[in-house]
DNA sequence: ATTATTTTTAATCAATTGATTAAAATATTT
DNA sequence: AAATATTTTAATCAATTGATTAAAAATAAT
């Protein structure tokens, strides 16, 4: 059977369209192989690092045959670039986007990044160790070829800190140490988690309740030690 | 992997103050193999953590047969564990000692951990994330069985803040946030250091010297923070 | 000096693990 | 309906790695 021009035309743009449908029903519905690969390999990355995840591990997780974690993704070592960038970015974006934002004031600033992240990290506890500790291991430049960089070094928070320098409202100068003391405040009680509850009896609930209560909290720390000498 | 065995740690303990002891009656100059061994896996595992570290970075660091590394310890498990448990004890013993004095008043506290941890930590900088990513893998049950626990629990830092916050001299009356605050500022800047060195070009020495620094800023700030409302 | 004990070495094992391949199953195009 | 392309599977490979062994070397005991 020899089909018309037209016909031809039609099954084409048919089935261009369908292409485009069933990738949005995936994308929306059920999610593909490769998807669902990724999803798995960011918990279990997240939770075990790059060194102690098979990528058996990966594979069951996402409930998939091994080799196809190598015939989408080629290698471990691949696929863990993807998540640990992945990773990283979102995590840098967060901040990126408060600290440039120009209309904010600093003290909205303390407050957004600390409740952003007190929820971005009670959803995923893991992140803060997994990101410090692989970045020490293996990715020395990839904060480097990060894009965040460049914006981040002349962003309006370090601008807005300098000023409230010069207008006698901030004592010490050195923005590193306000930024180090804003996350330090803000992530480290993640990360020491299990020394806490290991001083003293400390269950989840509780320890969530706290970072809760740590969102209103550190805004008002940070703003009394700005001011102390 | 089950690395925790509940016998196991008390046995530590005990053996652990042994050979201190034994070790200053004799006070050996050579290091015999054994110690060799200790020294090299204490810092191939406090660089590289449990699992990316192979039993033959061990040996050739400490430049001995990777057979005599199971002649002296049996398994890289059960080396592990040594390591592991005295680096723990080491960090919370410095603690401890600091929380439980009845002498010192709750400022001076702040100021010998601030200042303890700082030169701890910049000796040794792999111990945080070694410590809290191990922790979180595998040996949860480990600071239970830790003997510091107990003597933390009712030390003389949570009496003081108490009487601190019934005085009003302290407005927040979690002692946890205290802790987690003091804690926080002191130790992050290690963990989030190549993050800050990312977002800052920022070298060695500027970030040692910005922790000296820090020995002072912090019971400045604490202090500061802990009258804030 | 000889024997016994301890320590060290080289060679090797067995299990694990990242990766590949060829065939089967499924989907798509003609 | 047939041909083609894509995806998935089972089997297997090669390298790595923790651990063992038997012999050699060094040390201690007799």
């Amino acid at each position: 059977m020899v089909k018309s021009k037209n016909t031809l035309y039609i099954c084409f743009v048919e089935s261009y369209l369908r292409k485009i449908v069933k990738r949005k029903e995936e994308k929306e519905l059920s999610t593909t192989t490769e998807e669902k690969i990724k999803i798995a390999a960011r918990l279990v990355f997240h939770k075990k690092g790059y060194s102690a995840t098979r990528t058996r591990d990966i594979a069951e997780e996402a409930g998939i045959n091994l080799a196809l974690l190598n015939y989408y993704f080629r290698s471990k070592e691949k696929l863990f670039d993807i998540i640990m960038f992945e990773t990283i970015f979102d995590f840098m974006q967060n901040m990126a986007r408060v600290l440039n934002d120009e209309k904010s004031s600093l003290e909205k600033k303390v407050e957004l990044i600390a409740s952003n992240y007190i929820d971005l990290i009670t959803k995923e506890p893991n992140i803060p160790i997994f990101m410090l500790s692989e970045i020490r291991n293996n990715a020395e430049g990839l904060l480097e070829k990060l894009p965040l960089k460049q914006s981040l070094m002349n962003s309006a928070f370090f601008k807005q800190h300098q000023k409230a320098v010069a207008d006698g409202k901030i004592i010490e100068p050195n923005p590193l140490h306000f930024l180090m003391n804003l996350l330090g405040l803000t992530i480290f009680p993640f990360i020491g988690k299990p020394l806490l509850q290991g001083i003293r009896g400390l269950n989840d609930k509780q320890f969530n309740n706290m970072m809760q209560e740590r969102k209103k909290l550190i805004p008002v720390w940070i703003k009394a030690m700005m001011k102390a000498k």
